[in-house]
DNA sequence: GAATATACATACATTGATGCATGATTAAAC
DNA sequence: GTTTAATCATGCATCAATGTATGTATATTC
């Protein structure tokens, strides 16, 4: 059986990329096989070298799929109201490990991220899309701490640059260590606690 | 010509470990073959596979090799006057991530373990050799939060566990991001004025 | 409804990479 | 000095994975 609908073109496409993202977050991108992509969706290896080039383009179809929490906290700290730059800060990072945490498609992509791919190349779309979305992001966020300290809400010494890294560099952190063993200590509770404390400690 | 020295030997061993560790930094684990391996160190396979029984023997062994900063961590921590553990926790903080931009093989042996390689099972004994010494070494880092605690000099809301989580969270993810992009911040100087806002926000 | 393009399955050809078995030479042990 | 064993090279057998070429049946287009 085969030449289904259209639709149904899309529904195999969007199986594989479903087994794609649940063999690629647990046994990690290099140790798994199109053939074994291809038996968890239920088709053969055809169907995924009809609908993806390569290995690496089924990595980019499956990055893109989602909005990461990092492009989301973009766009809702673009149209953002920044009354209030520190609150606002804080609350986006909390809102970015609570999605990691609770969302598992999210979840899947972090781990592929940080724990289940070889960053080989500069060239390499993975790597690509991380630092860029980070240095983006980074950018945008040092702007909400420039206005926090034009308010002088953040001690004098604080560079916005520096705290911006800071603050990226514990969040990643904490997704990190979290998903290297999950059950060893409540990311939203632990990470909330960690985030106050930092920025609690810039603003003197 | 064979059957060389027994120091002879060594040496090629220690070749082998030091061509897989730049290839395995550079290049990712899985996307290095013995053949490279064995190349870069000016031998054939069958040198390898006297001295090491694959890959993953050849890996243990190079991560056996160097004692990691957060080893001598937890050394110096054990034999440590503790008059001042705050000071002391930041001390070796920034010892750390010292290390980790100034000495060219731990600089490597982090790269391989944050971005070169994949966490695919429990019984990885990369993954296990990462995860139980930062487990202990978190313990003992636990240890002087506590003393600080009983001291007065935290917040009395600080609990211990969070804040260490928190701070080799911190660590890590400077490290992981200054490696993701060296020129993009430099690590000793963003990390440790990182250090010092999340201890200093940790004290009130 | 004929022609065409699509959606896959199937088969094959090729490529490394691995692991082992064996060989050669010499250091080390006695 | 003979024997043994270590150090590595060489060759082979195997295998898994990839990419592609081809086949086939059906949607879609006209």
């Amino acid at each position: 059986m085969v030449r289904r609908t259209k639709e149904d073109a899309m529904e195999t496409r969007a199986k594989l990329l479903d087994a794609a993202e649940a063999l690629f977050s647990e046994n990690g991108v290099t140790h798994t096989s199109m053939m074994q992509v291809a038996e968890k969706a239920g088709v053969t290896r055809g169907a995924i070298y009809h609908h993806f080039e390569n290995k690496m383009d089924l990595i980019e179809s499956l990055m893109g799929r989602v909005k990461l929490p990092i492009d989301e906290m973009r766009e809702q700290i673009a149209e953002g109201s920044e009354f209030d730059p520190l609150e606002e800060i804080k609350g986006r990072s909390k809102e970015f490990i609570s999605r990691v945490q609770e969302d598992p498609q999210v979840r899947s992509l972090a781990s592929i991220l940080l724990h289940k791919c070889e960053y080989i190349d500069e060239v390499n779309p993975i790597k690509l899309r991380h630092v860029s979305g980070r240095n983006e992001c980074i950018c945008d966020i040092e702007k909400l701490f420039e206005s926090a300290i034009e308010r002088g809400e953040l001690a004098t010494t604080v560079d916005a640059r520096i705290a911006v890294i800071g603050l990226f560099s514990l969040v990643d952190g904490l997704i990190y260590n979290w998903l290297l063993a999950p059950d060893y200590f409540p990311l939203v509770e632990y990470g909330n606690q960690a985030i106050d404390s930092y920025i609690n400690g810039l603003t003197r």
